[in-house]
DNA sequence: CGTCGGTACTGAACCGCTTAACCGCCAACT
DNA sequence: AGTTGGCGGTTAAGCGGTTCAGTACCGACG
């Protein structure tokens, strides 16, 4: 059985297949009664467009991709892409006939690589782009090339390069966890942040240090992992095991958080008697999880969709800006409790 | 800039379109020297086919779809499908020059509506199908609009319509833990699952309840669950407030099991002391927590992997059968322990 | 030497859709 | 009445590849 094509359509509407096209898409020169004529017999039929065709004659492809880009161990556990990639088809779902091109890559080469094929080959109309770096190189390439682009991250100093970013004040975030930390009473905490490389784990360092300072906790030098449970528990203990041992610590993700609690359980420290925890992301996880976490509360799929929304609205030629969220915001759960009186 | 055709390079290397065709396809009918030439021209001015052009011309899309059809919140801490994912692009990206389209659909049918839409479109060459339902009503639909399709599964008793399976024995990994709770002295046993609508499940059920009566322990009746935390940590409560509480429950999966060590904490019960849990994936998840879930260790990139293998060989119009994985094997760790003595 | 066969390559049609250019027709206006 | 100008359509030229039918050339063979 043929692929049912316009002149199919056509011919059953008994016109030339430009009116079918005009009329399908909803351009002008065609009468209304031709054009719901032309759209019943369409539907009818249950036509639709080939978007190769429709992506051959310069149109768009209508698709846009994004590429993940962290360690194969991390993916699995990370629950932040599902939900990210959640928020990004909620509005993908929304009638717009877009669809989602999903890549995991190795590393950011990986990463480039992927868009520069995508974008050479037509695939996408644009891209969605992680963990923003500082200088980070995906920026002045898409630029280059010409590929529209949205990137989820605080927009870098120069402006980002055209690159609308959607975006939240996380350092309000870490304030917010770091002065309730201070009200319960803890004078030493610390932070285990994810990859130094991302612009975000480095702002977010920069006003866990300002807040520490500004309540008046000691807060040693942010710990650098790679967002896996592994790490984040080898940095725990290590924190642990140190002098000046921390009573409370503040982690970048869910998983970082749920792997310390463990690891402290086995040092035959408490959570929350000895040790408060601060999770990053708040995934379900930080809610079934005993003691349950506290965590800076994030709406990942909102991001997503904002993410989404703004680069359908770039890939279909309109100006567009900057897009704040709202800040990170503390959900006091079972894992911090007020410090432990002098040991 | 104008976008690079064959026809750029066909001038630059002074041949024809055709010729140029030919060469980058690697099909007979051009001089192994002018075939060099061509090649390294393409590469020399950074040429890249165009997938719609290709795609028009009746070849492949080159894009593989995979709709995920789980509720939002579930998705967010499921660590199945971006393990799963992990192993599809791992397959992918092993020079197939095939794209992964990822779709999260509501329900079944808006399941049913993106393969149709797809495979209409022209969008995707093939897909693959998860969660195998019993009489999946996907099975026939992708059958007869033709979309090449690989399940992961069990092959339905009618053999599957043609669409090639990746499956394990679930039942042998059932079996094991059961085997080996009955070893540790449990005499009560309990199975939280999945939805009861997918054959696994179905599958897995059978299995659970025919160790039980060969190991010779008490098998309460499973109950099914969405998959989520709070149905699994609700079951759990269930089971443990009922008479004959059982004294180990094997979970579906791994976000069940740690929101139930959760619920069996709050209710005063010991873990693994008085209830052993036995995990369903083995994500990353089972070893962070603590106590460590024992589970039934998969492994589903692999699945991924060999699922993304058979589509591509099946689209290829390769004759594929069905893809028999090893079983699932139980991996203790500290969530199981000998049943406790009679109270 | 003419013919044959094979190789290397060209030219053009075609895939399904969009769109610029054109065309016929009728009402309105001068 | 003749010109103008819309409206409602048609025609055909692409878009960037693939592929089939030729064609030019060359060595081999009878």
């Amino acid at each position: 059985m043929r692929r049912l094509t316009i002149a199919d359509i056509a011919a059953a509407a008994g016109v030339s297949t430009g009116a079918v096209s005009y009329a399908l898409n909803g351009r002008p020169g065609v009468s209304p009664a031709t054009r719901e004529r032309i759209l019943r017999t369409a539907r009818e039929l249950g036509w639709r467009p080939s978007t190769a065709a429709r992506a051959l004659t310069g149109g768009r492809s209508g698709a846009i991709g994004l590429v993940v880009d962290r360690p194969a161990h991390v993916l699995g556990v990370e629950p932040f892409f599902m939900r990210l990639i959640s928020g990004i088809e909620a509005r993908l779902a929304e009638g717009s006939g877009t669809a989602l091109l999903l890549q995991v890559a190795a590393d950011p080469e990986g990463e480039m690589a992927a868009y520069t094929d995508w974008w050479a080959e037509r695939r996408v109309d644009g891209v969605l782009l992680v963990d923003l770096r500082a200088d980070d190189p995906r920026l002045p390439l898409v630029r280059r090339i010409g590929l529209p682009a949205v990137a989820l991250g605080y927009p870098p100093a120069d402006g980002g390069s055209g690159v609308p970013c959607v975006w939240d004040d996380e350092g309000a975030g870490i304030r917010e966890a770091v002065g309730y930390l201070a009200a319960l009473g803890h004078r030493r905490v610390a932070r285990v942040a994810g990859p130094a490389v991302f612009a975000h784990t480095v702002r977010r360092d920069a006003a866990f240090t300002a807040a520490a300072a500004a309540f008046g906790v000691a807060a040693a030098p942010p710990v650098h992992t790679d967002y896996s449970g592994e790490e984040g528990a080898r940095a725990t203990r290590r924190l642990l095991a140190g002098a000046d041992r921390p009573t409370a610590i503040v982690y970048d993700n869910d998983i970082m958080a749920l792997a310390s609690m463990g690891a402290a359980g086995e040092m035959g420290v408490d959570v929350p008697a000895e040790l408060s925890l601060v999770a990053g992301d708040d995934s379900a996880i930080c809610r079934l999880t005993r003691p349950a976490l506290t965590a800076l509360t994030r709406d990942v799929p909102e991001h997503g969709r904002l993410a989404a929304s703004a680069l359908l609205r770039l890939v279909a030629g309109e100006e567009v800006g900057h897009v704040p969220t709202p800040p990170p915001v503390l959900t006091p759960r079972a894992s911090t409790a007020p410090a432990p009186g002098p040991r």
